[in-house]
DNA sequence: TTAGTATTTGCAATAATTTGCAACAAATGT
DNA sequence: ACATTTGTTGCAAATTATTGCAAATACTAA
């Protein structure tokens, strides 16, 4: 029997089951089962199937949403989650960045924590909803595809109504002379105003980013009350920061 | 028994349940609750669902699982859909509203359908934000925890902005003397902001919601263009809505 | 054909994963 | 505070994967 034939056959299995066996193949095809594995692996690495112990699956049509995609990155992150928490305060009014860092803090954050969160991402809004005791505020506007945080003049005279505690602001580039720095445009505009509504902004930012700038200004350094990293801010390097009051974490 | 089959059918469970106990689980696997405990946690890891103690729940109310929730009460709304459907013509700016129906529509929308789609529903949004060709512009405001929409005076200042040409308007009741009216205070408010803002309304009715009322106003029946039932609307039943002009589907 | 080469296959030894159990820790309810 | 239930951790046994290798098979070119 040929080895096509074989491929043919295993996936002809799975387009009846959801699920094939090693065994099975094994003795359905009268080849061993290592012979199995290997046109197992083969077929997987074509993508045709999903190699599982055992046996093969279908192979399943990815997930590419947003609640799936935070998992790859939360190293760092994690940790800056962490530490950013204690800031949280009871009651508090906060407004949070759309971006992953915050999407984190999001679902970090205890159930029993009474806030009010003002945000312009599905993700953060999405998490928040399971949280009994936390008010969202949703900004409207036109919705981001690729980051699913809604944008636009709608989203930034829905910041500018209020007042917050605290503006969570996810990860963007911090310059001490050239300030906060984003990548894009539009959602910079955002996040300027998302300052501006804030008493206290709380900068989160892995420490590749510290120094570096990007395209469009956000504000200025001084703004910040603080900056939250992923490393012990013991090294000089934060020094320049902490000369301009902003607190580390 | 695969791994993967295990995982298929907690799955599975939590499509039709809201909870699993592990013990449940163990004796339909044939497994240790240590292994069902490891399946559930690998799964929450994958964020597919929540490991709570003594079983999981499904993730979220969030998109996920509306979508999931959709499979199982559609038959009556898998019609409507499917006729409301062709009522929505390329380039128009259309006007979702909450509901399940409103989302079964947005779940059948051909991905080369070209739309505008306001709306202040979150899964309605989330869907939506596979379609290439649809802009999405969403109502921000308080988010209604249990429906997953965002209500008060910001999403009606929100609907004021536009001009739609179509408000799909989701399942309400329909009294030929009374107009239509809502269950939820703050839901028809809105409601009504949305048909303010619209050119044509269609509305989405079960036929057993024609011929009631609920406590809260929406607007005058003249005010529809049309009814979307389940059923053929030969019946007479229907004539006194034909009277007032309105188009049945 | 025939020798030479590459590929495929099965086997065996070894490595990795999974699973259930038991002891202990944490949480929940009364 | 106590008893009960659930969760966690470490561990050993079982299952499955991987690797190296030799025999079998197919392919190529004189």
């Amino acid at each position: 029997m040929l080895k096509e034939e074989r491929f043919q056959i295993i996936l002809d299995q799975l387009g009846h089951e959801q699920k094939v066996y090693l065994g099975h193949l094994s003795t359905l095809l009268n080849v061993s089962e290592d012979t199995v594995r290997r046109d197992i692996k083969e077929l997987a690495d074509q993508g045709l199937l999903k190699s599982v112990r055992g046996g093969a699956v279908p192979h399943s049509p990815g997930p590419h949403h947003f609640r799936d995609r935070i998992k790859y990155d939360n190293d760092q992150k994690q940790i800056i989650a962490k530490k950013a928490l204690q800031f949280l305060k009871e009651n508090q009014v906060v407004i949070f960045d759309g971006g992953t860092s915050a999407m984190l803090i999001a679902q970090t954050l205890p159930k029993d924590l009474k806030l009010t969160v003002i945000t312009n991402s599905f993700p953060i809004a999405s998490i928040l909803e399971e949280h009994e005791h936390v008010d969202v505020l949703f900004a409207g506007g036109r919705l981001l595809k690729d980051s699913f945080v809604t944008i636009g003049n709608d989203a930034i005279q829905f910041f500018k109504k209020f007042r917050a505690d605290i503006c969570l602001l996810g990860i963007c580039s911090i310059h001490s002379d050239l300030g906060v720095t984003g990548p894009d445009f539009e959602e910079s505009e955002v996040k300027r105003t998302m300052i501006e509504s804030s008493r206290e902004v709380i900068a989160l930012a892995t420490t590749e980013k510290l120094g570096t700038a990007e395209a469009y200004y956000v504000c200025p350094t001084e703004r910040l009350s603080m900056i939250v990293t992923d490393k012990e801010p013991e090294n000089e390097e934060f020094d320049i920061y902490r000369k301009l009051g902003i607190s580390l974490a």
